[in-house]
DNA sequence: ACCGTTTACGGGAACGTTTCCGGTAATGAT
DNA sequence: ATCATTACCGGAAACGTTCCCGTAAACGGT
């Protein structure tokens, strides 16, 4: 592994390592004859500019940086190609960790990409969101950086996000107009701002259709825990009509309980899920959902990066909210 | 984003740079009471060393790359999630790159990886798979590296793989036990080892059997390929009464289509998959699939890198052959 | 012929570390 | 008391770039 450095081209041309230098970066004060020349003997030595020397004295990188909280279910990894392909097309490389739902491996990985000097950084939070005065500091220090989807409030930075409220409420009301007047919400991480924002909707679709607000159950984002909550509904025999779940890996790990347990879908539970993973529409029976716009998530927040960057100093954050779509499919279906 | 240097802690307890170096470095050479007031203060003024600067001197990073072709299904995610367990454990930081199933893009992230200077590299390759030549000069410039899942056969390097031919041979040999007689198969990317492997065990099974080996169809490793393949066997009116694919994409794809165009699952055709995607055991009807174990295999591979760093010169290439097993589901079975 | 301006290139400092090479004071042996 | 050894520490080169500054040649205008 000896890289062939700026001054082997150099020294073979007999010109000096700044005329290097200069033809890769293609400013002025250089021939183009000789720019060219150097391209190509440069080629031909299969040598590279090294972006460790150059992220040193430049104090940028041309790198950015994704963090997630968990890549097993697809909706993160497709909002990570939405960014790849805009950050790719810019020139830049995009560097991928995932925090495991963990605040300290978050951190870790928060850490890990500064000290390595990416432009900014692209972050949807942890459930447990215990590093937020640290993401405050590094805002402070002008790092640029997006949240999506997993996002709190009172960060001053770039968001973008999907309208929570108004597709739970959307989702409600599928089921209350379906006459549904028992609907049990398994609600999200509850320092998320968008377990919040569901809930909210939840309650709003209610409220509209004059019905009681249902009760709600806090559950996480697996199929374990909505496989738990179910279990605990039946062993307390306080089976609802109809669930609306905050995520579809919830519903899902629900739904397999209550097939296990003899009850029928939807015939006897309906459910409704949120998030559109690829599940949704094969298993059985095929869940409605609301589906997200995950590569136009992931676009969106890169755009607004490269915007951020571009007017350094003077710029606003702004939030951007996407909008989705309800997929009705048997799960909820009147029978 | 003014990073407080090494200069910045040294001139603040009037000592030298190398001391303040030692204290985070070397144990030799510096008196354990300087070294505990130098980590204090550093901490104190939030300083940590740029690893930037250390990786230029050092030739070396403390990272690892991991780059897979995809990872929209759960597979690949699990595994880096695997390797990831035994890399931060041992200090090592993690990039993962994608390479979205493109030969080009592939060779642009290791070519990233390079620069980077990582100090090893896990990579699974992709269908395209016309990188060889690349990864023979690297594997010949002494970078470490090892392949998993999607291997070739003339790279040397150590492989962590899973034994294909075995699995396929039971998998099939369990639809000709139900008296199958006309199974097609739907093989894998035909540059790939493991596609080869597949397609030998399914032919080995029906040899055992005495049966004439059924037909075989090329398949891409995506559920529109499975569709696409689907669709063309109705057409053409040539439905078997089994399908035996070389993925769960392919073969959840393809069980959609069938449904889809009223033949009923198991009874019209039985169906088994091949690498247990999480859908397999949620959609309808449960699919028969050979399940890999993907976090050992992220685990094992990981183990070689380290081990192969450690004995570093005096090395020889390995390949370990992982098992799995076969979980049989309504899919498949006689009714 | 003279002077200012432009063009093209070289020299060298800087980025933030690590590491080799010395040097000084303290320690131990003689 | 002298000398060799040890324990700590400082100075400076090096890693591979970029970029500011300086300057020689070429050029144009008077």
């Amino acid at each position: 592994m000896k890289h062939t450095t700026i001054k082997d081209v150099a020294s073979k041309l007999n010109v000096s390592v700044s005329t290097v230098s200069r033809a890769f970066n293609d400013k002025y004060d250089i021939r183009t004859e000789t720019k060219e020349l150097v391209l190509k003997t440069a080629k031909e030595m299969g040598y590279r500019p090294n972006p460790i020397a150059r992220k040193l004295i430049q104090q940028r990188s041309l790198n950015f940086g994704i963090i997630v909280p968990e890549f097993v279910n697809s909706f993160f990894p497709e909002v990570i190609i939405g960014a790849q392909e805009v950050l790719l097309a810019e020139g830049y490389q995009v560097l991928i960790m995932q925090s495991n739902e963990s605040s300290e491996t978050e951190m870790k990985n928060v850490d890990t990409m500064v000290d390595n000097m990416v432009d900014g950084l692209i972050v949807s939070l942890t459930c447990e969101n215990e590093n937020i005065e640290k993401y405050k500091e590094l805002i402070a220090s002008e790092m640029p950086i997006v949240f999506f989807n997993r996002v709190v409030d009172d960060l001053p930075a770039s968001k973008v996000v999907f309208d929570d409220y108004k597709w739970a409420f959307f989702a409600t009301e599928h089921l209350l107009v379906q006459g549904h007047t028992d609907i049990v919400h398994l609600s999200g991480p509850k320092n998320l701002l968008l377990s919040k924002n569901r809930s909210q909707g939840f309650d709003a679709a209610h409220r509209k259709h004059k019905i009681p607000v249902g009760r709600k159950i806090p559950c996480g984002f697996s199929m374990e825990e909505g496989e738990r909550v179910a279990l605990d509904l039946i062993k307390k025999d306080e089976v609802p009509t109809a669930i609306f779940a905050a995520s579809d890996p919830g519903a899902i790990g629900a739904m397999k309980v209550f097939k296990d347990h003899g009850y029928a879908i939807p015939k006897d539970i309906a459910i409704v899920g949120f998030s559109e993973s690829s599940l949704a529409e094969h298993i059985a029976p095929p869940l409605t959902s609301v589906s997200q716009p995950t590569r136009d998530i992931g676009q969106t927040a890169a755009k607004l990066l490269l915007e951020q960057i571009d007017t350094k100093g003077l710029f606003v954050p702004q939030t951007i909210v996407l909008n989705g779509r309800l997929n009705v499919r048997e799960s909820s279906m009147k029978v």
